[in-house]
DNA sequence: CTGGGGAAGGGGCCC
DNA sequence: CGGGCCCCTTCCCCA
């Protein structure tokens, strides 16, 4: 009764799930034992098959060793004839012995053969060891299944880390041969631009590198790769896919969208009768005239380390990767590394627009150089409460890059912190410059990037901007559409026009001494 | 002074 | 109505 009474008094709500907690454990070890047991019963007889299996075959090789070497003797002793002869005859397939290297050996010879060639107590082969019928065995097998030029591509994919990827995924190897046969036409430009895309990673390297790059980087991504189509690519005003941890260049996504603009059409006709001006937004490194060498540099350096996680591809231009952050609080640190609360971050949300929301967290986690290099983060605060989790005390710490026009482009728009903050609501994270609305910050980021998607096919000169390119166009086409009434003095750009009329003004005068 | 490129601001249109 | 995008305008700078 007592012990009743007790475990009575034991029978609390605690007591009660230790014991079930207790049953469950125990039962949970008997269903493992029981399938442990049965495991390792069929384990043993598994070994012991294979013991049996490898005594049956080891006394067999034994027999057969025993037969050519009476064989080899009988022979040496009629008719003293070469090793060789012994063995064409003994195997009927001789092969060569340029075949009979080393590693062709340790590449099919079985393990368990060892003890085999140990107890081998043949050595009439002279020099080739009698393993080595195993191994032209098995070659000859290989060799007609795949023939020995497939062999040797083998043996040269397994010491290429880049060729055994391929292997495991299945990959043609037409792939490894593109990049031989590239030439620096445009066809292979354009390839390679879109490789680049991909990964900055492989952004400024030969095109070669990167076409091989770029396709192991889409066997990769099969099924989810929707930058390498063309069809996902964006077009039009929502042309641009939001896709996260995607990792091709935006610029792609550009090409897609500018060719096909009907604005730049209506642009170019405006601008003059000619359409010598594509739109292209092609990056070729090696005909990229100007501007691209910072994007070259960047890229080399830098960049190609986190564009995966801070690419938004098809996006650069376009939609860059877009940091939502609610009341903001930004302190600029000229060489202090960027650090971002990483409370502020609606991780896993998407931005309303469907932007590309950047998990910073995973950025300066996999790569300190996110921070220092990209260009493309714009940081923008929102009202919005949908955005996922965050604090009210944002803290962004932003680094700067800043080359010479950066510096001016600061000097001009003062920079995120200065000026009507108010207004700026997004953020250039390469110089803190803040900006209005969303597009005018894609645009300034080509500053950065030194992404020029729009090029003059007469002179190969390439724009970041579209409306630069239509007044370019008039170098070619001499149009001057701005006259001053005063003169007869006629201008291509406006601002010329307007500066030519301070002569007339005197206001000139004052401003240049000024 | 002029020619021309780079860059930013902002308006208008469209969805 | 708001956001995004296109395009024009404006300004700066350099040769």
């Amino acid at each position: 009764m007592t012990n009743l009474s007790a475990k009575k008094y034991m029978l609390t709500p605690a007591s009660i799930m230790e014991v079930l907690a207790n049953a469950a454990v125990a039962e949970i070890c008997k269903l493992v034992d029981d399938d442990y047991a049965v495991f390792r019963l069929e384990i043993t007889q598994s070994q012991k098959e294979n013991r049996a299996l490898r005594r049956k075959l080891q006394l067999q090789e034994l027999k057969m060793a025993r037969e050519r070497a009476e064989r080899t003797m009988r022979e040496r002793v009629l008719t003293s004839p070469s090793s060789v002869k012994i063995l064409d005859r003994n195997r009927g397939m001789e092969r060569g012995e340029g075949h009979l290297t080393g590693g062709h050996r340790s590449f099919v010879k079985p393990a368990g053969h060892n003890t085999w060639r140990d107890d081998q107590p043949i050595t009439v082969d002279e020099g080739s060891g009698t393993s080595n019928q195993h191994v032209i065995m098995i070659e000859s097998v290989d060799a007609e299944a795949a023939g020995p030029r497939v062999k040797q591509e083998r043996s040269e994919r397994e010491e290429d880390p880049r060729h055994s990827r391929e292997i495991q995924t299945g990959a043609p190897h037409v792939a490894t041969e593109v990049p031989t046969t590239t030439a620096p036409g445009p066809p292979s430009t354009r390839r390679s631009i879109t490789e680049v895309s991909g990964p900055p990673n492989a952004f400024l390297k030969s095109e070669t590198d990167t076409e091989t790059l770029t396709v192991t980087h889409r066997l990769l991504h099969t099924g989810s790769d929707h930058r390498s189509d063309p069809e996902r690519l964006g077009r039009g005003r929502l042309g641009c896919p939001s896709a996260p941890g995607s990792e091709y260049l935006p610029i792609f996504h550009q090409t897609q969208r500018t060719v096909n603009s009907p604005g730049d059409g209506d642009t170019l006709d405006t601008g003059g009768d000619d359409l010598s001006c594509s739109y292209t937004t092609e990056m070729d490194p090696v005909n990229m005239p100007l501007g691209l060498e910072t994007q070259t540099d960047l890229s080399r350096g830098v960049w190609n380390q986190y564009s995966s996680s801070v690419y938004s591809e098809g996006c650069l231009d376009k939609k860059g990767p877009v940091i939502v952050v609610e009341e903001v609080t930004v302190n600029v640190e000229d060489d202090g590394p960027l650090t971002l609360n990483a409370d502020k971050t609606p991780l896993g949300e998407g931005h309303s627009q469907g932007r590309d929301v950047l998990d910073y967290r995973e950025s300066l986690g996999t790569n300190p150089n996110v921070a220092t290099q990209s260009p493309l983060h714009i940081l923008r605060d929102t009202v919005s409460t949908s955005m996922g989790p965050s604090d009210s005390h944002g803290h962004v710490v932003f680094h700067q890059v800043l080359n010479s026009k950066d510096q001016r482009a600061k000097a001009q728009g003062g920079g995120a912190t200065s000026g009507s903050s108010k207004e700026k609501r997004f953020l250039c994270m390469s110089c803190n410059k803040g900006f209005s609305c969303l597009q005018n910050v894609e645009t300034h980021q080509r500053v950065h990037t030194g992404v020029k998607p729009f090029s003059c096919t007469q002179c190969h000169m390439r724009f970041a901007q579209a409306g630069n390119l239509k007044i370019h166009q008039r170098v070619h086409t001499g149009v001057k559409p701005f006259s001053c009434t005063l003169c007869h003095m006629r201008y291509s750009h406006s601002y010329s026009l307007k500066r030519h009329q301070r002569v007339h003004t005197g206001e000139n005068s004052t401003a240049a001494v000024m």
